[in-house]
DNA sequence: TTGAAAGCGCTAACAT
DNA sequence: ATGTTAGCGCTTTCAA
């Protein structure tokens, strides 16, 4: 194993020296900088990341948490991230808690600086304050964080989804339906409690949608209809919440879902009833993953730019660990989506991408 | 920030023993142990990763190469893989290719003791032998290794590709089905050339399913009809290979693909052309990843044994790298599966989960 | 612009 | 079973 001292000795420098040339720190002179770096090429030298990890302090390493990879919004949020972060010479190690608030705690417990330089979580049921409490002044950075605004400890990046929902629901109305349904919160606006019972952060993020959806049609002058129960965003829980909607007489002539994998499910629902998308009941979701794009029907969906909340994440990040001290306000950035209209509303055919 | 030093002061010991009570060697006394890892627990005594792998030259650290993780079944494989490693307290760092040969040579090359103890790969386009330049004699361990015999350098964990297409196979022919297509590898069993052209690892891993789904037609004593040229396994190949099929004047009753994503571009693509599954035709996949249990049809398809093929990798990286001099032959280790009987080929309703 | 010296926190080898 | 000592390879500080 070569090590940088001798890089430097045939290359005829101090181990200081070659560091910084390595480094490319522009203290060097350029002539001396190429004799470092041929040096280094011709002895085919590796950096030791642990031994710069352990005297620098920085792991060039950075964790993100969520709950499943499977869960394609989860999946193009952990790519977009890993390949953002391997352009800027860094890596991203993911961990899943399968959408259990204890192993995120867990996980949580177990960061550390001398294991990554930063932490971004996508949480569905620990707030900034009880991630905090866990963190402490670790850098962190949320995604979608619903915390109300005294929890709010993290910079967050949020999915658009006010300017989305109203997006779809001016779509759905522009086709001429009136009588639209919202499927992703609780009963009642209420939150249910007892075994089983959400907490109150997955509880938020579920309302939060809902409210958007409802105050768009709103404005468009619509009678906002009870919300539906959904246990998750899943969907398999698009698929009861189809069957009930039917067995309770159908009374809706669209239905917007919190996201794709909920309307994916309302869509496979209702053809097992033998109802018809978009005929009888036009559907839309959120989150633009890829299976609405070839089931059939296509899924009318919001698009967030994925690329967009990686950098944006990523610039944040290396804020904090950058300039660990500056303990500003927490800031929420939005990113830009595009409607994807598709057959789930416009019928067979129609809607190519 | 607590040291170990200090966490032996406190305890009355040194440093060497405060490091094996932690490190839950039995050499020390119970209660010795029990009283360094009380007082690590009071002062939250962090372990500090970079300096335990500087010292011990273990990073407890993974990398695993993989061209995409939108694609569900890397996500997968890789959700999988990072489950087990938690288990066994190792963390995973997943870097992507998007199917491009040179970023996997580049990321091969990048790879270096010092930044993980070992790497798991699945690769579409280097060969063991390539990899094996890549990497001398860092340890690692290849998903679906299909390079030829004498440049397998490496332990492989396969999929069931062989009695998954016999599963395949039979199920249609049980169902009835006589005039069967394979879909799935390039025209005329010929590896194309020219721009554009596949390399030999991705022409082998396309040939192989072609041809032990060829292998079991002929078992059941059925022509094997021309293969199908597809540009990759997506679902656009698919809706594309279905376009052409049905301009051809489709002949088959049957349509078997070599894996999931091919077959629901298929579907969508027989869709498009009015052509319907199964009544028409029956259409099977291959992997079992989440789409094919909600899209309409429902896909019959091969689920393999993820966690399986998981923890098999696991087993064999970790004798890898705790006996790195033990030269054995490379084995290649194949998983269990599962079918899972659909609607694609049974009809509308039939065939819940 | 470069070099000399120190030491990050831990574990391994050896001594007791 | 426990302690002593040394040093992994790098970057940082400070001096020249």
């Amino acid at each position: 194993m070569v090590t940088l001292k001798e890089v430097a000795q045939k290359a005829g420098v101090s181990p200081s020296t070659a560091s910084a040339a390595i480094r490319g720190m522009d203290i060097v002179r350029p002539d001396t900088a190429k004799r470092v770096l041929d040096t280094a090429a011709k002895l085919n030298y590796q950096i030791n990341m642990s031994a710069r990890a352990l005297r620098s302090g920085r792991t060039n390493i950075y964790t993100m948490l969520i709950p499943d990879l499977e869960n394609q919004f989860y999946a193009k949020l952990a790519n977009a991230l890993s390949n953002e972060l391997a352009a800027h010479g860094k890596r991203l190690i993911v961990q899943t808690n399968n959408f259990k608030k204890d192993k995120e705690l867990e996980q949580l417990a177990q960061i550390s600086a001398s294991m990554c330089d930063g932490v971004f979580i996508a949480s569905t049921h620990n707030t900034g304050r009880e991630i905090h409490e866990a963190l402490k002044t670790f850098p962190a950075l949320l995604f979608d964080d619903m915390s109300p605004d005294e929890d709010a400890y993290y910079d967050s990046i949020e999915t658009p989804s006010q300017a989305g929902m109203h997006a779809l629901i001016r779509h759905l109305v522009s086709l001429g339906r009136k009588r639209i349904g919202i499927v992703g919160t609780f009963a009642d606006n209420v939150k249910p409690v007892g075994k089983g019972s959400p907490t109150e952060i997955a509880f938020a993020i579920r309302q939060n949608r809902y409210d958007f959806a409802a105050q768009a049609m709103q404005a468009y002058g619509l009678p906002v209809d009870d919300a539906f129960i959904v246990s998750d965003w899943s969907v398999n829980a698009g698929i009861e919440t189809a069957h009930q909607l039917v067995k309770q007489g159908l009374r809706f002539d669209a239905l917007c879902c919190a996201n794709d994998d909920l309307a994916l499910g309302i869509i496979r629902g209702l053809l097992e009833c033998g109802v018809r998308v978009p005929e009888d009941v036009a559907v839309t979701g959120f989150d633009g993953i890829a299976p609405g794009s070839f089931t059939t029907p296509t899924l009318t969906t919001i698009s967030s730019d994925y690329q967009g909340m990686a950098q944006t994440a990523i610039d944040m990040m290396e804020s904090q660990v950058e300039q660990p001290d500056e303990h500003t306000m927490p800031r929420r950035i939005i990113v830009g989506f595009q409607l994807l209209q598709r057959e789930s509303t416009l019928g067979f055919g129609a809607g190519k991408d």
